[in-house]
DNA sequence: TTCACGATTCTA
DNA sequence: AGAATCGTGAAG
């Protein structure tokens, strides 16, 4: 769960789809290079890695492990309460919707700053969570480092097997409805 | 200085 | 399937 936080309206929704990524394998900004542009990476655990991608996008990790080692989280679909379960179905829109760009690049996640992750509600069986090789690199894709909710309707990109059908042409708000 | 390209998304 | 779009890093 993430919550965001600023001029009093609080935006929060569930996380439901993640990927890593690691300085130890080619997909990751940080293989074999430490530079201007990826140094957040490298920096202590906590703290936002947000880059610009395609000329338009933004893409959001969260970094992770020791300083001085390259490893983060991307952050690839919320599904937040009472909208439109695609406002931040993918990394583009996700940022998009939370209002994050660049300027928050090494921002500090904490109630202080305003945006936090939180504990939500346990997964309560494994069987929910998929796990599967990632979106849009050209390099790693061997490896199964994404996961996702699978009865989530606000995940970027489907499978067969998911426990939830693929979205409608016409866009339905329908986050407490069942699959 | 030039050039290729990317952890994406939207449109045809 | 293809375009849009621009910061970054490597090459010349």
């Amino acid at each position: 769960m993430i919550k965001r936080e600023s001029s009093k309206q609080l935006l929060w929704g569930v996380i439901v789809e993640t990927e890593a990524y690691s300085q130890s394998e080619p997909a990751c900004h940080g293989y074999k290079k430490r530079t201007p542009k990826n140094e957040v990476l490298f920096g202590p655990p906590g703290h936002l890695y947000i880059y610009l991608i395609y000329g338009t996008y933004h893409c959001v990790n969260v970094v992770t492990n020791k300083t001085n080692f390259g490893n983060g989280v991307l952050l690839r679909s919320i599904a937040l309460p009472d909208e439109n379960e695609r406002t931040a179905s993918g990394p583009g829109l996700l940022a998009k919707r939370f209002g994050l760009t660049r300027e928050h690049n090494n921002l500090k996640l904490s109630l202080e700053q305003g945006l936090w992750i939180a504990k939500g509600s346990s997964i309560k069986t494994m069987d929910n969570i998929h796990q599967t090789t990632r979106i849009g690199v050209s390099k790693g894709k061997d490896l199964r480092w994404r996961w996702y909710l699978r009865n989530s309707r606000s995940i970027s990109k489907r499978e067969k097997g998911d426990l939830c059908p693929s979205y409608s042409k016409a866009w339905q708000p329908s986050f407490n409805q069942g699959p």
